[in-house]
DNA sequence: GCCTTGCCCA
């Protein structure tokens, strides 16, 4: 019935101008009481609405929102034969009719589509002169220029976002500080070179209300690019215009200190919070358990969960999952599973890193078929495995010395669409560096560049340990040099393992002056650096220079091992001066350690050394 | 519309 009226209506060619509005509220009328079935039965009826009709029914108040979003998607899914182009015009109609509404996220989607759809050409001031001539309001047409600004930054659109923020700051629009933050968050995704405070104080300027989040947000951003102290400039200048820092504010500096590993800088923030009576919240203690934690200092880290417990403070996921990180690197176990099942009880729901840091601890201490079960649980309960529980796994196989596994399991990861990262290249190529297996280590490395990850800091230090241990001293430095101007920072094993290669060959000169280089850039030289200089010197006779070595270290309160032992009694007995080689070895058993076949069989060298004076 | 911090791999 209603589609032979519809149709009448709608199929009447050459529609006078004036007859329009009566027939848009007919339409409208067979729409709000037989919804679209008219237009599904006959989609060709489509084709027959024209631009000036479709906007009349899409505004009219009498039309229920609810048909109304229907009827504006069906003219959008093209589902008659000859389908009609929405007018920018119908959009904005709908927009408008979805603003009375207070339909914000629906607006949203519209812009979306709007804005990202290429096929659109949609220019922003067209669209708000239009918007301005149908709907007046200009509460209205600020919050129009706010959500496309959204949307703009949710499409990564800058430029266009940015030409928004020009227009509305022009027009003395303001903005929502909501939209603004997520603005500040995708910088900080992108870590382009666009300054976040640029954009802050062009949001502090412009009038947006500023809060602890925008504030906080910035600050984070800041800490992230090491830029703490400017992070607490500004929390200051903030403080001083109202904007008072939080725990989450507090939280994100004491993190930043926590990675540099500075406990005097640390304790300033704690004794601010304590000066303006911010409470701790669950991560303020996760932050402090992890810089305990990382300083070994193993009683301050039970002391605080002990602490954080007797308060009332729940303790959370991330927590739980530091904890149990904490003690799987301590290889306790059972702690780490006993702390699980109370996360579980607690009806916290595990996530792929707790199970991460279980699955890490099963691989640490080589139960890797209990690390399998896990990973198996853990797909039940629908969690997908990631790389670095995939990475995780690989490092447990090669550690056990079954690179083929580990292989294996590269391929299954693989298989899933996981591509490995750069995790994965240095943990095989490590590990076949460790087997001496050289030339597949370097095709590994190789590989990763083919593939476009990049390599880090790791992988040159891996890549460098080869060469020298291949004696290629040129091309260490080489990639030592290239490592450097790419800005990755070399560490301390970076350096030991040149130091070692040259060692070995005997150009003790520039051995030491990469000593002294680490040493200026902060790095300290630790127990392989000593012992490599003085197996070094020891191997080239200046047996004196190795014991002013071996005493310097303990001075620095390094303490030799067994290698460092055995090198200087092995450079002693070549000597012949069999009584202090003696009494190396009787001191090297008092600290407990166990002498190889190496020193029994040095000594006893000594001692016909000794003999032939 | 409900934002900002911390958790797993060498």
């Amino acid at each position: 019935m209603s589609t032979i009226r519809l149709s009448e209506i709608i199929v009447k060619k050459s529609l006078v101008t004036s007859e329009i509005p009566g027939r848009a509220a007919e339409i409208t009328k067979i729409l709000t009481i037989s919804g679209l079935k008219p237009f599904k039965e006959n989609p060709s009826l489509l084709s027959n609405l024209n631009s000036e009709l479709t906007n009349l029914i899409l505004s009219n108040p009498h039309l229920p929102l609810h048909t109304c979003t229907l009827f504006y998607d069906l003219l959008k899914s093209n589902i008659s034969p000859t389908p009609l182009k929405l007018s920018l015009q119908t959009h904005l109609t709908f927009i408008i009719r979805l603003y009375k509404a207070e339909k914000f996220r629906e607006i949203k989607q519209v812009l979306r589509f709007l804005i990202s759809d290429g096929n659109l050409e949609c220019p922003f001031e067209k669209m708000v002169s239009f918007v301005s001539s149908e709907c007046g309001d200009s509460v209205f047409i600020e919050r129009f220029c706010d959500l496309c600004f959204g949307v703009c930054v949710e499409e990564k659109m800058f430029e266009e976002a940015n030409g928004i923020f020009d227009y509305m700051e022009n027009m003395g629009f303001n903005l929502d500080e909501r939209s603004c933050i997520l603005y500040l968050i995708e910088l900080k995704k992108c870590g382009r070179g666009y300054s976040f405070l640029g954009f802050f104080r062009r949001m502090v300027e412009s009038g947006v209300e500023i809060s602890v989040f925008s504030m906080t947000t910035v600050i984070d951003g800041l800490c992230r690019r090491g830029e703490v102290e400017k992070g607490r400039e500004l929390m200051n200048e903030m403080a001083g215009i109202g904007v008072k820092p939080n725990v989450i504010t507090y939280n994100t500096i004491l993190n930043a200190y926590v990675k540099r590993k500075d406990f005097r800088l640390i304790n300033e923030v704690l004794s601010l919070m304590q000066k303006d009576k911010v409470e701790y919240s669950a991560a303020t203690y996760t932050a402090l358990i992890e810089y305990f934690a990382s300083v070994d200092k193993h009683e301050e880290v039970e002391k605080l969960f002990d602490e954080m417990r007797e308060r009332t403070i729940e303790v959370d996921l991330h927590l739980y999952t530091s904890m149990i990180s904490w003690l799987c690197q301590r290889r306790k176990i059972k702690r780490a599973f006993a702390l699980f099942d109370e996360l579980n009880d607690k009806g916290l729901a595990p996530n792929a890193h707790v199970y991460g840091a279980l699955i890490d601890g099963l691989c640490k201490t080589g139960q890797m078929e209990a690390a399998d079960m896990l990973v198996n649980h853990m797909q039940n309960q629908g969690i997908h495995v990631n790389v670095v529980i995939f990475n995780t796994l690989l490092n447990g196989y090669c550690k056990k010395g079954m690179i083929d596994v580990a292989l294996r399991q590269l391929a299954i990861m693989e298989k899933k669409g996981l591509q490995p990262d750069v995790f994965t290249y240095n943990i095989i190529a490590s590990w076949m560096s460790k087997l001496k297996r050289h030339e597949e280590a370097k095709k590994w490395l190789f590989m990763m560049v083919e593939k476009g990850v990049n390599p880090n800091a790791f992988s040159f230090t891996t890549l460098i340990d080869i060469h020298c241990k291949e004696g290629n001293l040129v091309e260490a430095k080489r990639l030592f040099q290239q490592m450097e101007g790419r800005g990755l920072r070399p560490n301390n094993i970076t350096y030991n393992a040149l130091i070692d290669g040259y060692t070995k060959k005997g150009e003790m000169k520039d051995a030491y002056k990469l000593r002294d280089e680490m040493e200026a850039k902060g790095i300290f030289p630790d127990i392989y650096t000593y012992t490599s200089l003085v197996h070094g010197e020891c191997s080239f006779g200046k047996v004196d220079k190795a014991m002013r070595l071996f005493n310097e270290m303990q001075q620095k309160g390094l303490v030799p091992n067994v290698v460092t032992y055995t090198a200087m009694i092995s450079g002693l007995s070549k000597e012949g001066r069999s009584d202090e080689a003696f009494g190396l070895y009787s001191e090297m058993i008092s600290m407990g350690h166990t002498p190889d076949q190496r020193v029994y069989s040095s000594l006893v060298g000594s001692l016909h050394t000794a003999g032939g004076h």
